[in-house]
DNA sequence: CAAGCAATGTGTCGTATTGACGCAATGATA
DNA sequence: TATCATTGCGTCAATACGACACATTGCTTG
């Protein structure tokens, strides 16, 4: 049983949902890719449904490569969101009834949703922002700049912010958000930012590089003001190694 | 439209359900709570459905507060499993056509399940297990003499193990596996047991100290060989703000 | 019943890690 | 050409950590 629109929800699971939290680094600042609603003018986390043969990580990539573009997204899933009453308060059902889809559709939207919530780490500049049917913006939004967000999805990306302040301490984080070049200010940066505090530049410079994931190149960025820094880049055979066995591991 | 059994699964959520490694601790080994199944003999993680105005995490309690007569059970989410082929072998059907169960539910049974994985840590002393309606045996098992689980249930098994020696790194484990009064090296076998490799006494001693979450008491294990150790107990203030703060938290 | 012994309680020492900070070098800016 | 923000490199003390020594306790055993 299909419907006008280009979603067809009788291929999807019931009840389970996703959402993702999908973070990038531009300007020196931590951004976070959002949808604004066009009913309600809310700001939404990018979302989906699962297939009756994908599984949820299969789902979620496959939601991000049509919102963002991009393929194999680097993808953890952080959180399930259960509240019973998480999905009552959920402003997409009058949207649903406006852009041609049927009441079934909107009984669709109406039931309860457990979702499950997914965090994704981008390179910026490789991301192109598309909308989806129930919104009219996409893009990205510094950290310090989002407000209050549709649903419980200010909540899903709190939590998702204090997962990878978590994973920071024992995983290499960086491969995946910042340009194949880099300089120490950038990367420094881009740790501080997701701490959410400031970090001693020198000590920094050598506890990253004790690390052994990123390697000095012979050229320095070109077109800044003062001092041109060096550029860096990761490891990448060492940086899996970081990954899989962790960093500082006490114990 | 209720069933010969006690179990109604009309009021459960489809495709969702919840598996829990509930890990206990006994005479120097790390154990987890398996049910047997009655038709196939294997051995199966305890689980269950979600009712449709409750959390995972109620359900989850729901479940446990059933499978081994505790209430406000220490409880982590920890991984969504959602391969579509997880549930394609179920073994569960052919047993719930035995039992009385009606097709319709033989049909519950065989739908796909996207499960979510929650870990438990309990005082072994306190459980009193119960098997659920398609097993006849429930209780703990020695973490080195669990061989193939139930569908993929040992590869979920694995994963709250993982997870575990992660959290260990950075927040103190014990409180709910340990009785209230504990040696020193009982407390070390805990972290050794998790942590799948054996640790020096003294630095283990120094370190757990240092942290300020247990105290040391006037008195000493009784009718032991040897020479008596020192009884200790968790410090609650301590151990709930290191549970927040974290432990040696870098950066 | 005393010597032996296994396990516990306490301390040391060299090394590595960490946090706080100094200072020279660079290169655009004024 | 002098200035100055920024980068690159280094120092030092405090602390944490791993490896190990030694004394103590109290059951075990000859």
């Amino acid at each position: 049983m299909k419907n006008k629109s280009n979603l067809n929800i009788n291929q999807f699971l019931k009840h389970i949902s996703l959402d993702c939290v999908v973070f990038g680094f531009h300007e020196n600042q931590l951004k976070v890719l959002l949808l604004r609603m066009k009913k309600t003018q809310e700001w939404a986390l990018p979302g989906g449904f699962v297939q009756e043969d994908e599984s949820m990580e299969l789902a979620a990539n496959r939601v991000l490569k049509v919102r963002t573009g991009l393929d194999h997204i680097f993808l953890n899933q952080f959180h399930v969101f259960s509240d019973p009453e998480r999905s009552n308060i959920n402003p997409a059902v009058p949207d649903v009834l406006e852009f041609g889809i049927t009441f079934n559709d909107a009984d669709w939207f109406n039931q309860r949703f457990i979702s499950v919530g997914f965090y994704a780490l981008v390179e910026f500049s490789l991301v192109q922002p598309k909308p989806d049917l129930l919104s009219d913006i996409c893009e990205w939004i510094s950290l310090d700049e989002i407000g209050s967000l549709m649903m419980d999805h200010r909540q899903i990306l709190d939590k998702a912010l204090e997962t990878l302040r978590l994973q920071l301490v024992f995983q290499p984080i960086g491969y995946n958000l910042l340009p194949e070049k880099f300089t120490m200010p950038e990367l420094q940066k881009l740790y501080e930012t997701i701490l959410g505090k400031e970090l001693d530049r020198r000590n920094f410079q050598r506890k990253i590089l004790a690390y052994n994931i990123i390697s000095k190149l012979d050229e320095v960025r070109q077109g800044v003001p003062h001092k041109a820094p060096s550029l860096y880049r990761f490891n990448p055979e060492n940086y899996q190694k970081a990954l899989n066995e962790g960093l500082g591991g006490k114990w």
